[in-house]
DNA sequence: CCATTGGATTTCATAATACGCAATGCTGTA
DNA sequence: TACAGCATTGCGTATTATGAAATCCAATGG
């Protein structure tokens, strides 16, 4: 089981190609360094030979992943950027909320919820579950309901600033739907406090009784959070331990959108 | 039919290592279909033996470079957003105006500015001038000026939709500063209609008395307008000419952004 | 102003490398 | 069940990328 060792710094799988594994070392190196590189520094970093990473960058270059800096130095190239947009295009939430879902449903037995916010509501944009589960569906696809019934809609809430929180709350009147909807303003706004604190957010038979919910904010590349996972059972099968397998079954789409644990939340 | 016929549309140059060009012929298949692509397919339109398309595309899937999608098939990986995003971190206005500026004034022989919109003011950012052009420098880098009186600020504004025009006008009061100053609402919508469709903007002695000047938008990778480049003289020496150098000094700084010629304006 | 130095770039013979043929596996279909 | 079509793997070989050394170029200092 003898392998050759490997002295790059950042750790790429054992390619079969050695070019491949030298391209991306480079590339590792330039995305290191926030400033130009110079050919010296990288050949240094990359244990390769001068001529041979000279060789590489300037390929690199011709195809415009690499862009040549002042006086012989080098940085990632533009090309990266169209792509990377390109990725960012054919991303969808749902997508790659598919497989994720499915295994949450399977875990728990309960109906998982993909929505997002439009506007003063959240809609339902996809759903994993039984036919059999012994629970009537609430919401059909492409349904609606009041951002501040819905435990996806309080994340979504929890990150607009105070005035627009107030603003929606006067814009609607916060209509309540059972004897449990948060209908006053300073209510609300406490618990928007509480979920800022806690990461997520649940619906306590707020929209319909019976029923109650459990959501996990959904970030994409930038941090931003553009969808919401929500777990909803009748209560009393609801069980504690299944926030931990939420929140790690959204995390798990967020990294499907590009999310990189370290970026702070904003919503734009 | 002939031996090595590059069969592909996004024709790369020619590099010193063939598994670069085939790396790069590869993604070019994939950036251009919009669904994942099997190996058959990338096979046929790289001209590539399916086994080394299938060899290299592995390689790059080790380096997420490439995904697999559903049944055998590939796509553009998620490395690529990542990187992506880095280029676009480290990009700056700036950087990407710097030459080209230079080289508008050393053409026109007037001073070139390079502003940003801040709020309700423009900022200027960066300026190429000779220090015995004749002309004094308006504003010091660094320095701000009402959108509505500046060639770089109408952009911004013709930008926004009339209800924040609106908002602006009561807000500032539309303070003149000569004569020439539009100071009336629906003068400035007029002027911002006609901004719109020739696509930049003027300012007649409306900052200051006896100094025009004439604005083009730098657009980034996305098409939002991130600031403009503005050309400004004493009225008598401005020449009618100097307009499509500027418009194509803008798109050039546009293109080292990232922008791309197709991409529609848009404002946020 | 020229000499010197350090790095980027180019050249070229050579051996390691990636190649593609052919064989195998896998999956969905008649 | 057999077939068909495609993805995947093993392997000997020729092509390919390699790296030592030579060259070029720019900046620094005498």
């Amino acid at each position: 089981m003898d392998s050759k060792s490997n002295k790059n710094s950042g750790d790429v799988s054992k390619t079969a190609i050695q070019v491949v594994e030298r391209m991306m070392n480079l590339l590792d190196c330039l995305a290191d360094q926030e400033e130009a590189s110079s050919l010296k520094l990288l050949s240094q970093k990359t244990g390769l030979h001068p001529s041979t990473a000279h060789r590489i960058l300037n390929d690199m270059v011709a195809c415009r992943l690499v862009e040549r800096g002042d006086g012989g130095t080098y940085k990632l190239g533009l090309r990266l950027l169209e792509l990377g947009n390109l990725v960012k295009e054919r991303l969808s939430v749902r997508e790659a909320a598919q497989l994720p879902m499915r295994a949450l449903h399977k875990l728990t037995g309960e109906t998982v919820n993909l929505s997002v916010r439009q506007g003063d509501e959240i809609v339902y944009v996809d759903r994993a579950y039984s036919e059999r589960s012994g629970m009537q569906v609430v919401r059909a696809i492409g349904g609606r309901a009041p951002l501040h019934l819905t435990s996806v809609g309080k994340l979504f809430l929890a990150l607009d600033d105070p005035n627009q929180v107030r603003a929606y709350a006067t814009r609607t009147g916060l209509a309540g739907h059972t004897r449990n909807s948060i209908t006053q303003l300073a209510k609300l706004e406490s618990e928007l406090g509480s979920v800022r604190h806690v990461g997520h957010s649940r619906d306590n038979e707020e929209l319909e009784l019976g029923v109650s919910c459990l959501a996990a904010g959904i970030l994409d590349d930038t941090g931003k959070l553009v969808a919401g996972l929500s777990l909803s059972s009748p209560t009393d099968r609801m069980q504690p331990d299944w926030l931990k397998a939420l929140q790690e079954t959204a995390l798990q789409i967020s990294k499907g959108l590009g999310y990189k644990p370290q970026t702070s939340p904003k919503n734009d």
